[in-house]
DNA sequence: CCTACCGATCGGTAGG
DNA sequence: CCTACCGATCGGTAGG
């Protein structure tokens, strides 16, 4: 995860993990049969990680606004606390990705699709129980929000400017109040 | 550029643009002295590219809110039309590059905050000209409007999601009006 | 611009 | 889990 979150799922190769890890490359290798077994085994410990540190936690908040607001919270400090020496994996890999079809995109995408229709559903449900105006439309809400947290974590990435955190936090209380 | 905004700046090797060129390695080598090089010529390139399609057309817009508005339409109507096969450039090779030091980093990063800049300087002119209120923090601004052309651009390369074009545009009318 | 080559590394395999 | 290897490809060089 380390490796593939600074240097992508693409340099994530057999022959460096097995120097990392001071074993053979096929000693490496027959643990997943394929380079892309690798990329996708990685990919799911990432989300692994993602939903210990960012989505279980919100669990103890209230659905609906409350837990949207955690679920955000809880993104945007897992980014800042650098957990991933490249930020988000999901991210990147989304990047990396994004114009290689096969297994490894469709599985980043999935993954990706799933965050954002977990914040949507806590949006519809803040709607639904009137903590958010009722004419409020659940994917544009999210649209903005996840630009937020994405934006930071570029910014934070690119140029080292913690400040976008707080910019991002900024926009999300423009938005949920 | 095509090659590299699909598949990464890393992915654009010396060989793949002798096979597609029908020159010889040596004969592509020639041109750039190294890897690097072509690396930066390539970005070089994506941003005049990127001025020619999406800075210099928003020159014709009055600087101030409308030129502000400008750029950010231009930009938008650039990805959606495809113009490079993998959407942003300077997008792909920030997240590619932002775990990796060098010269194309810094590169990158350079490029990435020119854009940024140029966008803060029409939203402090148009505040100051009034067409904003006085209050308006160009650069909290700034963050949220580049925010959603950076989601618009990720979400239709990774999900071909073309909503998110009509997202991002009526997320910047709800700031800019 | 070319051919011919270098050492290094890639993903993967054979055989133990 | 290992050693030893495969063909392909990498960036780059020598020499013309």
């Amino acid at each position: 995860m380390e490796i593939a979150s600074l240097e992508g799922l693409e340099g994530l190769t057999i022959g460096r993990l097995a120097t990392e890890f001071d074993m053979s490359k096929s000693g490496i290798f027959r643990h997943f049969g394929s380079k892309q077994e690798l990329q996708l085994a990685t990919l799911e410990r990432a989300m692994t990680l993602f939903r210990h540190e960012v989505i279980e936690p919100a669990a103890a908040a209230e659905p609906g606004l409350d837990r949207l607001r955690a679920l955000l919270a809880n993104y945007l400090r897992y980014l800042e606390r650098d957990v991933l020496p490249g930020g988000c994996f999901l991210t990147a890999a989304g990047a990396e990705f994004d114009g290689r079809p096969g297994a490894v995109r469709d599985a980043v995408a999935a993954s990706s699709r799933g965050w954002g229709r977990e914040l949507e559903r806590q949006a519809k449900l803040a709607r639904d129980k009137g903590e958010l105006p009722a004419d409020v439309e659940p994917a544009q809400l999210v649209f903005q929000l996840s630009a937020y947290t994405t934006r930071a974590n570029a910014a934070y990435q690119l140029y080292g400017d913690r400040r976008a955190f707080r910019r991002a936090r900024t926009a999300i209380t423009k938005l949920l109040g």
